[in-house]
DNA sequence: TTGTACGCGTTATCAA
DNA sequence: TTGATAACGCGTACAA
């Protein structure tokens, strides 16, 4: 094949087959009916000409795009990009391009990125983000464009939800230190980290008050080596407890800071990951977590997407249980 | 603004703004000549009209779709996704969209990937994938898509690249431990792992026969849970050795195995990490890397793919050297 | 079975 | 400063 200085277009094959351009729209797209040696000639004409039909005209004229939307805040966190992978794999399989938005938790980009959604006239789009709420999402609806949203619970017209069960789980480990476990509990408070975390800090809360329990709350960045270094502070004073942190980098900041005070995991202190992924096994201690298959969440949000695409979605709420993975930085 | 059926027209904007379509289309791009007034009176319908522009057909209009592509055989990998991020920002910032391609190490999907890419009329492409070689960047070029190669070196009329050094550090640190060092080296051989892993695997076997020495091979598989399995085996009999390792969870299996099977790191067991990330520094004993920031990676990457779609890419290579992180997996 | 003609929503050229 | 009008590359009734 020469080297093509612009692309060939449905016009150029037409003329070099000798047929019209509608024969070669159907030859494409396997649609109507053509005369199977018209169809070879077609064929043989596209391949030697190397033609490569434009999605972008394609998209005009059919006014379906077979792109999807992903929105998230960034792909630099474990379990968000385990999302992410399980979603290009099914539109992969099933012929979607995915245009990928992220915000960096900035309310601004998050805007900007519903405007660009809209602009790019995807099919639908997956949210995994918690600067856009209900009210961004019905927005997005008025302009037509279908929604999953993950970790949320909205369910309209053309939203469709998978929400994440954490606080049975949470209330039951909670309840079931209060029996067997001798430390008090503190949850771990990330500045600004969104829905789910704030969800989990008032089920511990909750808990904790129904029990008449005491609990600590700290706050902590969301970077390992400032928890590392904040918590090696704090173990100079306070050497016991059982902490809740939110991701695994957080939880093994303070597993190593209590190792390197000295302390022991878990017999002094006790960690558990609320969002576990690989690396809490890897780790040591291996981490207590709640696990969720993230991968799959993605895939699951995917398929939904595509069914309400479609208008067959008939369950718009899909929740995704958490699972107890009890590992070796609890004691229970 | 009330609930649309479907998307707003440039024309119904020009009718309801009593002016024609060309004045809109002005008015949106900023180009022309428009009358202050005009102007603030389309841009009161647009908004009353919720109009956004249909990207798809302002793309075919213009020949530019200012989206790209990327193409990576995974985002389940720390060091990957990084780098991905990277992208997604500076496309944040310079208005590009970004169409995710993954391709499971799959040749098919690869080839299916590019056939998307071309379809999808992107400006250009960020090819972060060792499936995908000259040939197949040729290809992509002779469909004026101009390619940005990471990993690789071509460069070529239309293709910039991004090589890493890797070379000159290893052959220091083999050479280094041959002088300072008590142990045989054991190179990882992760099957099917690609270009960069080859690359520094025959780097290793030239510098240890440049220097007359011994040296070990040992395959393993690219997953924690299996190499961990296999070093717990091999450590029954083998207790000693310096091991060169592919990824960070790949030498974690290692140190864990060492670690459990009562060995101590870095006295019984050496092990270094070819691609380090965050986890490096978290795992403990904290594993000694060869770093290189993959985010810039990525940011480098898409302003270089910037340049070249503009023509604008003087120095179609650009090289990023890994640097030595000294962590407390090795001795030196 | 095939071809004609129009529409998809823009940009861009050229007159007015 | 504005407004027709022709591309852009394709799908699709409708007619032949």
């Amino acid at each position: 094949m020469e080297n093509l200085k612009d692309h060939v277009t449905i016009y150029e094959v037409a003329k070099a087959a000798n047929v019209s351009l509608a024969t070669v729209s159907r030859v494409i797209n396997n649609s109507g009916t053509v005369r199977p040696d018209t169809k070879e000639k077609v064929l043989r004409v596209i391949k030697e000409l190397g033609y490569k039909p434009s999605g972008l005209a394609q998209a005009l004229a059919t006014n379906k795009s077979t792109s999807i939307g992903v929105i998230i805040p960034s792909a630099n966190y474990v379990y968000i990009s385990n999302m992410l992978n399980g979603v290009t794999e099914v539109c992969r399989d099933k012929g979607f391009t995915l245009n990928l938005y992220t915000t960096s938790h900035s309310r601004e980009d998050a805007l900007s990125s519903l405007e660009r959604v809209i602009k790019s006239r995807v099919d639908g789009v997956i949210v995994f983000d918690d600067e856009l709420d209900a009210p961004d999402l019905e927005f997005l609806n008025n302009y037509s464009v279908p929604v999953i949203n993950i970790n949320n619970k909205i369910c309209e017209s053309k939203i469709g939800c998978i929400p994440f069960g954490y606080e049975h789980l949470i209330k039951k480990i909670i309840e079931d230190n209060f029996v067997r476990g001798d430390k008090k509990m503190t949850f771990v408070h990330v500045h600004n980290s969104g829905r789910l975390l704030s969800r989990i800090e008032n089920q511990f809360i909750k808990v904790h008050k129904e029990n008449d329990r005491e609990y600590n709350i700290v706050n902590c960045d969301d970077s390992y080596h400032r928890t590392y270094q904040d918590f090696i502070e704090r173990f100079k004073k306070d050497r016991k407890g059982y902490f809740i942190a939110y991701r695994d980098s957080i939880a093994a900041a303070i597993i190593n800071a209590a190792t390197d005070s000295g302390l022991t995991v878990p017999d002094d202190i006790e960690v558990l990951s609320i969002i576990g992924t690989k690396y809490s096994s890897i780790i040591r201690p291996s981490i207590s977590n709640l696990y969720i298959d993230f991968q799959e969440v993605g895939k699951c949000s995917m398929y939904m997407l595509i069914d309400l695409i479609n208008d067959r979605l008939t369950e718009k709420e899909y929740k995704f249980e958490s699972v107890y993975i009890k590992k070796y930085s609890t004691k229970y």
